[in-house]
DNA sequence: CGTTCGATGTATCGGACCGATACATCGGGC
DNA sequence: GCCCGATGTATCGGTCCGATACATCGAACG
């Protein structure tokens, strides 16, 4: 799960360390989602182990990056990543492998979802049609907490059920217009402005 | 954390170790909050070991709960715990101690929450404007990102930010009704039917 | 000119927590 | 009589976090 973020990010562009953290944390961290050091150079170095990513720029068989390695490193800067063409198959494989673990939690879900872009269309219905089948027994959960034990309930309980009830139902709704998008055409959010989510 | 949460459950009533899972998940489930057996169990041993809660049934000195416990257990039922005074205690402890790992995890904040009608008032409106101070601090990181590099982002990426910065708003916006009813009386929300949130 | 300070950068450790798993018992359906 | 799903206790390996310790760089400030 941490594998593809990294392999997904490097896949963009050999970053170091601190960089990777800063990306990991606000491209994909807008559905709750932030790595520590403490899982971060330990996940480097298993990639590293396994041939899937290496230590130092690309080694001139990768001129591509030659302008966009030196903005990121400076010649201080220590340590970069690169990915290697294994990484990149091992970055697909785990894109398709789309299992319980990617609609279970938020972090899965956010990650897979971030690079949609590179994700066949079958698979990305799936995962969206798993996100939504998850999202949906939560809030049948919480709908049952209230409707049948709201009077047990204190009112700062019930408040908090009420909130986590409203956030699933808006994420239902969410994932409902992305999956008729993906059905319809393959564009995902046509150029209507930015404002589609008024219709309610 | 998972002290706290636990304490709190065996405060209402004495449970064993399923039912108190069973509570953790639907009644501190709403925030994200989903607790396994591997770390339960640990817990538990260690809140005996403290003395803060007790293995087998309320010894007879405390028969106010002599109506609930055989319907949880049956007799049946292997281990029921039971909070001591000290529990209590700590438990009171542990809810005014508001520090920022109350505010940073969805868990810390919810679990709080779910007990503020046992918290008193200087705390409660502690926890609520530290986790909307918290809640800003990402919106605003999502705010920069969509503004300032949104035509570097692919579309996912870009909507997954769009669905991440209208749900920290939404939990702002929630929050500061929180506040609001906080500050004016101490009834969090009254009886005014079940559609406050349709103000907007 | 030095020096202090915040941003950048690499790295590790203890511990919290999860996911899977193993087992055992109970009530009820077939 | 037998199996099966819900209830119930317990453990283990592994993932990830939070705190922490460093070291370097550019800029601000006296």
């Amino acid at each position: 799960m941490l594998d593809l973020a990294i392999l997904g990010l490097l896949h963009e562009s050999p970053m170091h360390g601190y960089e990777l953290r800063k990306q990991l944390t606000t491209k994909l961290g807008a559905f709750r989602f932030a790595i520590s050091y403490g899982s971060l150079y330990p996940t480097l170095r298993r990639l590293q182990a396994d041939g899937w990513i290496t230590e130092g720029a690309p080694p001139a068989d990768m001129p591509a990056s030659a302008e966009e390695v030196p903005l990121l490193t400076g010649k201080r800067g220590r340590v970069v990543y690169t990915i290697t063409a294994e990484g990149k198959e091992r970055f697909q494989e785990l894109l398709s492998a789309a299992g319980p673990e990617t609609y279970d939690s938020e972090a899965g879900f956010g990650v897979h979802f971030a690079f949609f872009a590179r994700t066949d269309p079958a698979t990305r219905l799936r995962i969206l049609e798993g996100r939504r089948r998850r999202v949906e027994e939560r809030r049948e959960g919480m709908r049952d907490v209230l409707s049948r034990a709201a009077e047990r309930l204190d009112t700062y309980t019930r408040e908090l059920q009420r909130h986590g009830l409203e956030a699933c139902e808006r994420e239902v709704r969410w994932l409902e217009e992305l999956i008729a998008n993906e059905r319809k055409g393959n564009t995902p959010q046509p150029p209507s402005a930015e404002g589609p989510e008024r219709s309610s």
